[in-house]
DNA sequence: TCGATCCTGTAG
DNA sequence: CTACAGGATCGA
């Protein structure tokens, strides 16, 4: 979220935890997690913390990514599955900083180093899951958006049945998973649609629009994210049009940039263009 | 279907 | 000091 500094917070959606999730995997797949340390209970809620011990004495067999689950499949048949929700984060880190104010979760590593999960507002989560309890919940999850399952026909037929809000639809990780609240907005402004339309009452050329202006912002994210947490400080992220920008001219017409409320979330939008 | 809740850093 | 940021979950 911007600031009065200009400053940017990074609000994980599907290609900034896909950034975590490639930076990881080379780094962390094959590894043997020799101890895990639960420094802060709240982190595995629902869940006894003391169920992820089991995670200690296996190898990382594969690190995936599905919405904006990260998953770290064990040996064993087990799985530990992350979700960052809006500070967290994933990273392999050395020693000396294992127990840094913000790290919620150790899996230490032989070799010193640990996968820390940091989240300074600890509302991100770490659970540990059998392989078919994983399953469960990732068959609950909607298609990826940068999938060939990810069609116009496909999110107009769930479009057409949801009579909810357009913005608020597109943030409902079981038909699309990895939209969040950031480029759902700018996804409906590339395709000139308002945030307050019904689903149902999207037009299939609007659809059509959408969904392509989908495919296009997650893209452009998924180009900037990988840079940003490759080359830390040299880039922002993608440049938004929309989100943070209340008051502030479209970038087409020149209107000043209007918020809205919807689902207890901010919109952002711009009235002339978005109709 | 919608609001409250979790949580803490930052802005006012 | 209060208000606000928001993903997912839960209960009304």
């Amino acid at each position: 979220m911007p600031n009065k500094t200009g400053r940017t917070n990074r609000l994980p959606e599907l290609p900034e935890v896909e950034a975590v999730v490639r930076k990881l995997r080379s780094r962390a797949e094959g590894a043997f997690i020799s101890e895990v340390r639960v420094l802060r209970a709240r982190s595995t809620h629902p869940q006894h913390s003391a169920l992820l011990q089991s995670a200690s004495g296996r190898v990382i067999d594969a690190i995936d990514r599905r919405g904006k689950n990260i998953i770290l499949r064990l040996s064993g048949s087990l799985a530990i599955r992350v979700h960052l929700r809006m500070t967290g984060n994933l990273v392999m880190l050395p020693s000396h900083l294992l127990h840094s104010q913000t790290v919620r979760v150790v899996f230490a590593l032989r070799d010193g180093r640990g996968i820390g999960f940091e989240d300074p507002r600890v509302l991100g989560t770490v659970h540990l899951h059998t392989d078919s309890e994983l399953q469960e919940i990732l068959n609950d999850l909607g298609v990826e958006p940068l999938s060939a399952d990810f069609t116009v026909s496909f999110l107009a037929s769930h479009a057409k049945r949801s009579h909810r809000p357009v913005k608020v639809f597109l943030m409902e990780q079981n038909v699309v998973a990895g939209l969040g609240n950031i480029y759902a907005a700018e996804s409906l402004f590339r395709a000139r649609i308002h945030p307050a339309r019904l689903a149902c009452g999207i037009s299939q050329k609007k659809v059509k629009a959408l969904h392509a202006a989908i495919v296009e912002v997650l893209t452009e994210a998924m180009t900037e994210a990988e840079a940003s947490y490759s080359q830390p400080g040299s880039h922002n992220g993608m440049s938004w049009r929309v989100y943070g920008r209340e008051g502030k001219p479209c970038v087409v017409c020149g209107q000043a940039i209007r918020r809205l409320r919807q689902a207890a979330r901010s919109t952002y939008y711009c009235a002339v263009c978005q109709k």
